[in-house]
DNA sequence: ATATAAAAACTAATTATGTTAGCATAAATA
DNA sequence: TATTTATGCTAACATAATTAGTTTTTATAT
């Protein structure tokens, strides 16, 4: 029998796996319980309810999201270090595709936390693209692209839109390469 | 005061309406039904539940995007009908976020009419890549790039992720223009 | 060690949404 | 006009989220 004394971060860490499992609609506070072997109810003694519940993971997801990135940053620059960062974001939209459903659907309402990890994202970007000496405005115009190119590359991708028998990783990184080719021929300041 | 007589017509044309005032997720069969001035059980003489009501939502959603890229596409070629279908499919989003967002939710299930929407609006997009005379791969890998971008940044800047004093519309335009570019450069047949 | 306080579990009940069953009535049609 | 069908209704039930109030367990202070 499972001895019971559940924290917050234990539900938290459940509800992560349950959502990447079963994805981001089939969570309910109902499974989350069952899965810690306690009565719904009890679930309120560690967060405050289903919105709370939704808040936490699109911020657990958007701090995750960061790490990935910032790791695959450390030690490269240049167009390796934007190619390492692409990738590692569309794996991890691969391997959490429900924590990420989270983080989008949150994405709307007020979320501190998750506009903290968000900003802490495009400022790791923005210290990425610093060596291509572009000017402020092109410099969004940069970010905004190659956030839209992974987002959108692999939002499609895990929804099932690119059904084709084309190897989906060959096909995001001609994209990703015909972006970078682009972002060099950009006039420099 | 409504007549009553509902048809399925308008009971799929209300939840659309519904749908892009106040989001996808606040959609509820209550809300539609009261809308029309029934009782939400009389719904179900025109519709067999949510989900019914979540895969009809997609459908329309996929075939009214598709009319309006065919329409933006009509009396043009090359690069300008590239720009022109951009700016509709991101246009239909803006002004059509609810459905938008039906269609997402529902593109992992499988939902013949969606797909077949969408297969409309990939061949409508290989008929207007024609001229550019790439490889079969090649034009796979457009595809898939082009949809990424438009659907990546139209989404995120949906839900506000693009929060930075410049205008989006400018950096859609810029990366839009980045990637045709990146078209006419592909080496030909 | 024991008494007390705090944390965390429980049961029971409420609300909201979706759903089904069965009945009543209005509209269409034979 | 009689009959069938479509569409509305009320009633009842299932599931999920939530709140209230109680009990039990754990930690802490005497």
């Amino acid at each position: 029998m499972t001895k019971h004394r559940i924290n917050r971060t234990m539900v938290i860490e459940t509800a992560v796996q349950y959502v990447n499992q079963h994805g981001f609609a089939a969570l309910t506070l109902a499974a989350i319980a069952q899965k810690l072997d306690i009565k719904l109810p009890s679930l309120y003694n560690h967060i405050s309810g289903i919105e709370d519940m939704h808040a936490t993971l699109a911020a657990y997801g958007a701090q995750a999201l960061f790490r990935c990135c910032q790791d695959a940053a450390i030690g490269r620059s240049g167009d390796e270090a934007l190619r390492a960062m692409a990738d590692a974001y569309r794996d991890f939209i691969r391997q959490n595709p429900g924590i990420y459903a989270a983080t989008l659907v949150q994405s709307t309402l007020p979320n501190p936390a998750l506009a903290h990890a968000n900003q802490d994202l495009m400022h790791l970007l923005t210290r990425v693209l610093q060596p291509y000496a572009l000017t402020p405005h092109d410099t969004i115009h940069v970010l905004r692209g190659l956030r839209s190119i992974v987002h959108g590359f692999s939002t499609l991708e895990a929804t099932g839109t690119f059904a084709l028998p084309v190897d989906t990783t060959d096909s995001f990184q001609i994209v990703m390469q015909w972006f970078i080719t682009s972002i060099a021929s950009i006039p420099r300041i």
